[in-house]
DNA sequence: AATATTAAATCATTAATTTGATTTTTTCAA
DNA sequence: TTGAAAAAATCAAATTAATGATTTAATATT
């Protein structure tokens, strides 16, 4: 059937709780139980939606109205696809370093996509990019100066590279730079699939003052074919968790930033 | 599940179908259901949202930009729909000259980006540009190796300009060039309204053996702000008809070619 | 007017979401 | 700690929304 005017039994229902709560300050599960007649389920997921939209506080058993008023959307949501899922919050834990003014590098990939898929409501920056579809991607934004190196296009992979793009990454500079990547242990470091797209990243990380790798936890003790760089050329990784010891170890050792979009478990906490 | 921030099948086909109507200013019915993989009851449905959301303008068999927004004028729309069928022409046209082994050049514009859209199919071809569309076009195609040129996009127009993009050009050898512009006319010649567009225009062209304009029938005896280059600079022009008797003399003088894809008229006839 | 094309309307099917029942885990108060 | 209450997680049923196939009406084009 046709939601009327947009409001759904569900919708009807959390504005009834809203209703409730500015009537009396707070209501309980039970009370929601029995006015609108639905399960315990329910009420506790109407709760949540509510307090994730950031109008009312959880109590054990029920809630209040948020006498802080400050309206504070916390918008975080669980999805299917994992890895997507882990993708994203890499990629806005990234985007989340970059600050008004930077000049933001971005090389290809699923998760540098996505960077820049964050980036797109930022002001004031500049980034610059071998992939075309991370610049089409930054087409319609205002805030965002979109810098592309030139070259030959991998077909299906959008990635400029060869001598062409290089001869313009030789001229640029680069402030924060994402790297996406294929593989990355400690002995040769971060490594690719794409001898081209090495070559282009390694040069993109000569230009650019401080370089993060980003990567998804099943790249790690991962080689691919091209190594880019060592450990060492890097000022810090993003990724969802980071169980290898080893590694974490290197990390400390060689005074390297990790951010971590999961918490930390306590292999990690221990460094 | 939930999906708030996730993005349903549905709001990425719209989103897409929006994507496609900033490429090419309108897109058909067919094209949608090829590219999306869908109904032709679904694609209609589609069309019909954007158009209540007051974002496009239904037209038969597709829908197109609205861009009452812009220009006022109410017959507007209607010329643009028929001068879409006759860029079509003009691509097919240009398309058609292209051989083998060539390295042809494309600035930016919707006839340029029709050109490459004609050219998706040909084989052991090289397509150089600076137009960032025209790139993700061909992407998938795999007898056309893509050459971009780098620099700053500019915003809306997916065009790449300023001294990057200058110092690529600089490196590259066009053969046949395919010039999108804004205006032609006997005096200052080939004009276009960005200046920044205009410059590099005008260095793809120096680069290369063999430069076209190609342009519809409302450009002509046309001058927008920035001059490009005088008529005598180009080996030919491709366009649907051409009544200027002065002009046609002019072409016929400087032994430059026509190629035009409506039948001829008298005046044509006669030279 | 006749024909072909496009649009609209209808309905069955499929996909997605919401919900309630059940089980498991966590938290709180003694 | 331990037991009771609450919260979270899981799963299947029910509801709702989206889609595609089909038919019917409208519209361009000749």
């Amino acid at each position: 059937m046709m939601s009327d005017q947009g409001i759904s039994k569900g919708e009807r229902r959390r504005a009834g709780i809203m209703t409730l709560l500015k009537q009396q300050g707070k209501v309980s599960i039970p009370e929601i139980i029995e006015r609108f007649e639905c399960s315990e389920a329910t009420a506790r997921r109407d709760l949540d939606l509510l307090e994730k939209q950031g109008n009312i506080i959880r109590t054990l058993g029920g809630a209040q109205l948020d006498t802080t008023l400050t309206s504070g959307e916390t918008s975080f949501n669980e999805k299917r696809n994992l890895l997507w899922l882990e993708k994203e919050a890499i990629a806005a834990k990234a985007a989340s370093m970059v600050e008004k003014g930077d000049i933001v590098g971005l090389t290809g990939g699923t998760t540098t996509f996505l960077i820049a898929r964050a980036l797109k409501f930022h002001n004031d920056i500049t980034v610059v990019t071998n992939a075309v579809n991370i610049a089409m991607e930054l087409a319609d934004s205002d805030g965002v100066q979109v810098v592309l190196t030139g070259g030959v296009m991998r077909n299906k992979s959008f990635e400029l590279c060869g001598p062409l793009a290089e001869s313009i990454v030789n001229n640029i500079h680069i402030g924060k730079m994402f790297m996406g990547i294929d593989g990355i242990s400690i002995d040769p470091g971060v490594t690719t699939f794409s001898e081209l797209e090495a070559q282009i990243a390694r040069l993109m990380l000569s230009r650019a003052s401080q370089c993060y790798a980003v990567f998804d936890h099943t790249k790690i003790d991962k080689i691919s074919l091209f190594a880019i760089a060592p450990l060492t050329e890097f000022k810090g990784f993003v990724t969802n968790r980071l169980e290898s010891p080893a590694m974490l170890d290197y990390i400390e050792k060689h005074r390297m930033e990790l951010h971590l979009t999961e918490p930390a478990t306590e292999a990690e906490k221990a460094h």
